[in-house]
DNA sequence: GTCTATAGCTCGATAGAC
DNA sequence: GTCTATCGAGCTATAGAC
């Protein structure tokens, strides 16, 4: 199907190029469809990138929710999605659109981004509250900060990877979330 | 200095929009100044880039070394950079270009955010290595892996921020990752 | 549904007078 | 050093035939 053609080739180019530097044109192109299809299909382009961004919402939401999914201990959900595989030089599909103007300034666009983001730190919160409740954690932790700092562990690694030009700096700065973390909970045992 | 008037719009326009979204334009409207004023002091748009990213590098690095400056414990300079006041919602004015394309496409001017970001994981790094050093953190931790965290967390922070418009969010991350370091500092003092 | 043609605009940059 | 006029290109979008 072209639409899907259409859409698969702006999700591509999202991540690739981001929203303001993506142009009909380069969409068109990765396609293989014409001008007259993209318009046929989508309104605008703005229309085009809701379209792709509600895939991309929904493809990192679910791989999300796969990490925090095993029944495990929570302390190892968090783990496990701490330590996923990253392509630091990629960035996060959703993450590298957060400093763009023509998304923030768009409450349509803005809002994937925003729901992404609050159901991955509802996802860390919830288990960091369950491994305190169970002991695994001191009763001291403050979780809405816990939660907020390893995503931003995740955020940062990838700005870090892309501006120096070092895949590995979002491993780094994710194993030293973990470090941490499993530190404290070591504590907690003894 | 009409010179200084123009370098002055670009930082600021660099801060609130990005490079991207900078057109000559707006550096004339911003600055007051006109169109032959502006290209003949700078040759072109990404001249001009540069020599505000100079300047801004230069600020930003001078305010972090300044906050690990003081002669106190290690630890309590990273303290002291950690929770210095941020605006979340306007981001770092350095971070927020790590996703354009043509910065980081441009060895010229993706060299600006290299270089600071490096400095401030190596203040990072040192002051860990030192407190490492003086028994008051553990022997084991990996002192890259910490600095790249601790780094990330505010750039993360300030991604998560914007997305969001949550201009707490970058506090959180930060206060956060204190919580971390310091709890494995009490560590070993027992 | 898809094509080609074209609109109206802004981009980054240059020319040449003063 | 600063001005106004203008360039060629690319942008987002629309028109209208097929």
């Amino acid at each position: 199907m072209t639409r899907q053609a259409i859409l698969d080739a702006a999700k591509k180019l999202l991540w690739l190029q981001g929203f303001e530097s993506m142009s009909p044109r380069d969409v068109m192109d990765e396609s293989g469809a014409g001008q007259g299809s993209l318009y046929h299909h989508f309104r605008s382009k703005k229309e085009l990138a809701a379209a792709a961004l509600d895939d991309i919402e929904g493809e990192l939401t679910e791989k999300a929710r796969n990490a925090f999914g095993s029944g495990r201990a929570p302390l190892l959900r968090i783990r496990t999605y701490l330590m996923q595989a990253r392509d630091g030089l990629k960035g996060c599909r959703l993450g590298r659109l957060a400093n763009e103007r023509a998304v923030l300034d768009d409450g349509e666009l803005r809002a994937r981004l925003d729901r992404y983001f609050r159901t991955v730190i509802g996802l860390l919160a919830d288990a960091l509250a369950e491994a305190r409740r169970d002991g695994a954690l001191p009763k001291r932790i403050n979780v809405d900060d816990l939660a907020t700092l390893l995503l931003a562990s995740v955020q940062g690694g990838f700005v870090l990877s892309r501006a120096t030009q070092d895949a590995a700096a979002v491993t780094r700065a994710t194993r030293g979330a973990w470090a941490l973390l499993s530190g404290l909970a070591a504590e907690v045992k003894k």
